[in-house]
DNA sequence: TTATCGAAGTGGGTTAACCCACTATCCCAT
DNA sequence: ATGGGATAGTGGGTTAACCCACTTCGATAA
């Protein structure tokens, strides 16, 4: 691997050695799906413990440069994929301009009554506010989990929905089914670590560095019809940005 | 603190602990400012190593849950500021707008000369590229850093840029002595641990996870005028996304 | 009174050692 | 030939101990 150390220096050693791995990433003399030497051995190569190693390659793995399995290795982590911030119909179509095959895995469907957030931003009828359908579900390519989705649809818009098939474009069957189109949205951005059930389902360690958007999507009469929550894998994706000032 | 800890289980005990804390912060029962107890404090009431502890706190300091500051402590951190990713000309109008008094300090001027990468977004002579004008501004409230601004700027727009001042906004200005108004904009958005120089501006822990916005701004008639780069403290800010969705 | 220094307390970093869960493999019994 | 189980190797978690840098504040000296 070629790392070096230097212990005299008020510089951190596990700094050092993360800013040296991620310049051969950088500069590509790292490459995707190259395997790292295991952390003992890294241990025995520079000489520092191996709670030193670990802490280097944790920062890694948060800008999402790396991955680790236990029982594998540590992997260099594939181009992370750009996609828009602002497009959600995407999630299907944005994979099929990059030539990957999209999965739409049904994790779980159930109906709820909707807590005071959801009445709120689905603008539901706070006396006697109608159930909600949750749909989770995960996003996949190459068998290997991408966004885990979690969709909230009112019934009163959608009804008979729970009985759907969902593992396919959403937003096609809302079209199809409902003659509903989405066409505008509006929520937040932010960072989160993952939960275990997030863990499980995207296959990252607990604990990992992961993006959400939330945002509430509205028909072109202003009419909301879903709360959409995406996290992303912050190891797969960067997100495009394009604006347009306001007057 | 009424923290508890179950150490036959599978679940990791540092989870569990930042579990706990993150609920108490989310149902207000841990108010923001509010001091935790000191690491050897949690470590002898909770009967787990100071290593546990620490890892616990880090998952809440990289969402921006919690702060620390060696010498004082570990504090709960304000609610997070809602800015537009979109908004660009937001960062000295959206703080006068939340009513809090946005400070500009000049951190370095400089001119060089232009890399590849700057050459293609500012869309410069590839032969004898124009030099270019980097500012890096640090943006503060009540002496607290909350954004590390890096700007791009084009001498062959703005000439005598160099000798300006920079303490206010630089769009203002111009407009003002160029004529120049900045119309859209694109570029990426993404996450990163905090530099060495990152964080001794924004005066939080090295390797902390930072967001970062970088775009490149153009004018009405798609002038390239401006590659700017936020550096975002992550327990400060969250993003706010409004989006149309592409016919 | 005021400036300075140092002690005490905070988080930051590191180590060596240990046990556990997950993965792959290989060998053996069927 | 094949299924199953032991085994070795990977990362995941935890501990106790140590030293360091930064902050605060009080005691001391000018």
């Amino acid at each position: 691997m070629n790392l070096n150390v230097n212990k005299n220096t008020i510089v951190p050693v596990f700094y050092q050695i993360q800013e040296q791995i991620r310049k051969k990433i950088e500069r590509e003399k790292l490459k995707p799906g190259t395997q790292l030497p295991t952390e003992r051995e890294l241990e025995a190569q520079l000489g520092v413990s191996r709670v030193t190693i670990r802490k280097a390659i944790r920062g890694l793995i948060t800008e999402g440069y790396c991955t680790k399995r236990a029982g594998k290795g540590i992997f260099i982590a594939d181009k992370k994929i750009k996609t828009d911030v602002h497009s959600l119909e995407g999630t299907t179509s944005l994979f099929a301009g990059l030539g990957k095959e999209l999965e739409t895995r049904l994790i779980s469907r159930k109906v709820i009554n909707p807590d005071a957030r959801m009445i709120k931003y689905l603008q539901l009828s706070a006396v006697e506010p109608e159930e909600v359908l949750v749909l989770k579900r995960l996003r996949l390519v190459d068998d290997e989990p991408y966004i885990l989705e979690t969709t909230y649809l009112p019934l009163c818009i959608f009804p008979g929905m729970p009985n759907g098939d969902f593992n396919g474009s959403l937003y096609q069957m809302m079209d199809e089914q409902y003659g509903i189109k989405p066409h505008h949205a509006s929520g937040i951005f932010n960072v989160m670590m993952s939960t275990e059930e997030d863990s499980k389902l995207l296959n990252v360690q607990l604990n990992t560095a992961l993006l959400v958007k939330e945002v509430t999507v509205y028909t072109a009469t202003n009419l909301p019809i879903e709360i959409n929550k995406s996290v992303f894998r912050s190891d797969k994706f960067k997100f495009i940005v394009n604006s347009a000032l306001k007057e």
